[in-house]
DNA sequence: TCACAAAATGAAAAAATGTTCAAGTAGGAA
DNA sequence: TTCCTACTTGAACATTTTTTCATTTTGTGA
């Protein structure tokens, strides 16, 4: 019959005419592509053919409506980009107001959406963590776990301890808490070795391993991380790490630009759950923000560590228009 | 969770965000359901009904793009209204141009589309379908044949034979032409009973009942029908007919309002197909228009007599919105 | 005319989607 | 509390859609 280009056609022609009424047929009458073809005298299968050349070329035009667009664009572009399972952009920190407050009731809010009867939840370390107790809130208890992570039930970091947050969460949603009574780090590889063969420190690791949800945030090859901050690196360290390739690190674990893990002599002293573990939970938290993070978070993100990220606008448009 | 209403959503809602989200994923990133629901942890089934939500309360809108949609509107809301294969509606005629050429042309064209190898074309009477091989014209030899639906070979009917037009378009189709050689009223019932079991017109008419595709008009109870022009009704018999509930007629067969057929003293003295035969080809055409055939072509119409509807946009508009 | 590559076709297979149903669950009234 | 009705859920089933593939058709250049 008539030469079908590619992808122009002609709106006066029949061929025209036809993708319109079969397209009417299709999507308004409900018809379906059996009957068309029925009743136009067509087979099944070119009926099919018609109706994606129809969408192909735009006789057929899905749109979805979504007012107030920005925050969602956002959050759907980085859910592609990093094939996350979800993505929440909050709001730009207004002045004089800290950014982790508005990421920890991101995440707070995440997570009564997603906690579930039976569910156990591992928490990290981090000031931004630390506040999210503040702003979760569940609307009716839920017979869930909260559990640490890492080791450190005892002690503070950065002036909030892992215990508190923990108990707090789990007092709050109603469910009970699991600790892990021993110190985040060791002396030596020897003494890690042995703290971790202790069976209430097993059972608390291998728990952590099978959280359902693990919150936590990621931080860049600074003073800020866990293993400075405990006196175990000092400055050259980290000057080196950065120099041979660490970006950033998550549990007192580090990791290079891909997010592959870039080990470090301390690894083995860090009682904690690995990257690796990490990656195996179904639902991994990052929650962080601000343009010092934004190539940890990345990296991160890039190497499958975490399947959700709790981010700032500002941040989102880094990472996503970045690279 | 959140208590749903049937049609409204806060589109601040987690619920919203969510729906919007999975539409994405499904319309533009073009994901199974099955990913999605791995993907947000969800049941495939639940990922189906969020989608089915999205489109009902339009989030999820899909548009057919029809610009120049006037007559493309017509013709779909024929084709629904009535149930119809195929509707084409021309431009109303232009002061001065009869409304049959217009429709011809429509009728022509649509045969060029629709005329393929092998097929049987039967033709009835009239002076729109009189003006048809005017506007034929196939782009290549097509291997079909025409064929009368009504005797009257060598009669005329306001002017045109049958036999003419018969035989123009089988030679623009590039076909064969066959006839029926007698006359389309006999003078009684006997008469047209030994002429049906002549073996060369019991073929013809048998062959007439087989056509693929047969293009017809219908008329009002008036004096252009077939048997008052024939002298076979007068003004009386016709003003009985009216009275009787008679609507319209099509190869000299009346019906009333519903289309039912109207039995008359002469029906069986027409050598040519009935309405019930009329009613099993595949594809029937009515080409009428104006103001006065409009009951006509409903009453044919809402009978099933047709399948196909040639008509001008005046007409259309009345088909449509009377009754 | 022939031969060849590209495009179109529809039957069958595979995949995706939609529906039903039985079981479970929340919310409300007594 | 108990009972009741309403809704929600997902597995199993049914239907529809899409893809694949072998074949035919069509256009093109020799």
């Amino acid at each position: 019959m008539s030469l079908s280009s590619e992808s122009r056609v002609n709106t006066e022609s029949n061929e025209y005419r036809q993708i319109v009424r079969i397209a009417k047929l299709y999507y308004e009458e409900e018809l379906t592509q059996e009957q068309i073809g029925e009743q136009l005298g067509l087979s099944r299968v070119k009926v099919n053919r018609i109706l994606q050349r129809a969408r192909k070329i735009g006789v057929v035009k899905i749109t979805i409506d979504a007012p107030e667009s920005d925050p969602y664009d956002l959050e759907h572009a980085l859910t592609i980009k990093y094939k996350l399972r979800d993505a929440i952009v909050v709001p730009d920190a207004e002045e004089g107001e800290a950014l982790w407050h508005a990421l920890a009731k991101g995440a707070a809010e995440w997570l009564v959406d997603h906690l579930e009867d039976g569910m156990r939840v591992g928490l990290g370390m981090g000031r931004t963590l630390s506040h999210v107790p503040l702003y979760f809130n569940p609307p009716e208890k839920i017979n869930c776990s909260f559990c640490e992570v890492i080791g450190g039930a005892a002690e503070t970091s950065g002036g909030f301890s892992n215990y508190n947050v923990t108990s707090q969460m789990a007092e709050l949603a109603g469910g009970r808490a699991e600790y892990v009574y021993a110190p985040s780090i060791l002396s030596s590889a020897e003494a890690c070795l042995s703290f971790k063969r202790e069976p209430s420190i097993a059972d608390a690791l291998e728990r952590a391993r099978q959280c359902d949800i693990i919150l936590q945030s990621v931080g860049p090859v600074n003073k800020s991380a866990l293993l400075y901050v405990h006196g175990y690196f000092d400055e050259k360290d980290l000057e080196e790490l950065r120099e041979n390739g660490a970006v950033g690190d998550a549990l007192g674990r580090f990791f290079d630009q891909s997010g592959n893990p870039f080990p470090t002599r301390l690894d083995d002293q860090i009682l904690g759950i690995t990257l690796a573990d990490l990656k195996k939970v179904p639902w991994s938290v990052v929650v962080a923000g601000g343009s010092s993070k934004v190539p940890v978070i990345k990296a991160a993100l890039q190497g499958n560590l975490f399947s959700v990220l709790v981010t700032d606008t500002k941040t989102a448009e880094q990472l996503l228009h970045e690279g």
